[in-house]
DNA sequence: GGGCCGATTAGG
DNA sequence: CTAATCGGCCCG
């Protein structure tokens, strides 16, 4: 089987869709690898719980950058966040990578997120940053042209869950939350 | 400048 | 349940 990386097209394109097609990709960072079983929508038109919603920075971000671009960004003063930046011809916004099923380089997963057992490495936005090493510095790159990201497409689509998304206080009834079905690298059950 | 909030997490 | 910890935003 070929091993089809993720492309231009790809982020463009409703993030809603992007981010329910984005279960089952790999995503690699150097030497670490893992499945996405894991990610949220977020709209930069009408979405309170976007960014976009309340911060021009967000907005300037989308208007200046190419689909495709990473958005990390700090959370509560500690927790960096990987989003990607997707932008349709109607639609535009981010998916937001909430949970990663370990692949490879588990090891250096473990030593960064302090010796925890693989189910606990990436079932969270935060601790795969961490598992990972992405941090502010990978703001506003090109995981589509940098030499150590690599986004592949699954070889089979896997089953994917549609549920709400987790830990904002707005806009709580949008299902734009999706999960790998069975997976249990997720960092809630639907 | 000060106050408040947040797409979270680990620990009690 | 809460503390940790800080950039962005809203005031003034």
């Amino acid at each position: 089987m070929k091993l089809q990386s993720l492309d231009r097209e790809f982020f463009r394109r409703d993030p809603v869709s992007c981010a329910r097609e984005m279960i089952g990709c790999t995503i690699s960072l150097g030497v670490c690898c893992g499945r996405i079983v894991e990610t949220e929508a977020y709209a930069a038109v009408g979405d309170p719980a976007c960014h976009t919603w309340k911060r021009q920075g967000a907005r300037d971000f989308v208007d200046g950058n190419p689909p495709g671009t990473a958005y990390v960004y700090l959370n509560y003063g500690m927790h960096w966040l990987l989003n990607f930046l997707v932008k349709g011809e109607k639609e535009e916004g981010f998916v937001l990578i909430r949970a990663l099923e370990p692949l490879e380089g588990m090891e250096l997963m473990r030593e960064r997120r302090g010796g925890r057992g693989e189910k606990f490495l990436c079932n969270g936005p935060a601790k795969l940053t961490q598992a990972m090493g992405i941090t502010g510095a990978h703001h506003g790159c090109d995981p589509l042209v940098e030499k150590e990201w690599k986004l592949v497409f699954p070889s089979a689509p896997p089953k994917v869950i549609a549920s709400t998304r987790i830990g904002i206080s707005v806009a709580t009834d949008r299902r734009w939350r999706f999960l790998q079905m069975e997976s249990s690298f997720v960092s809630a059950p639907a």
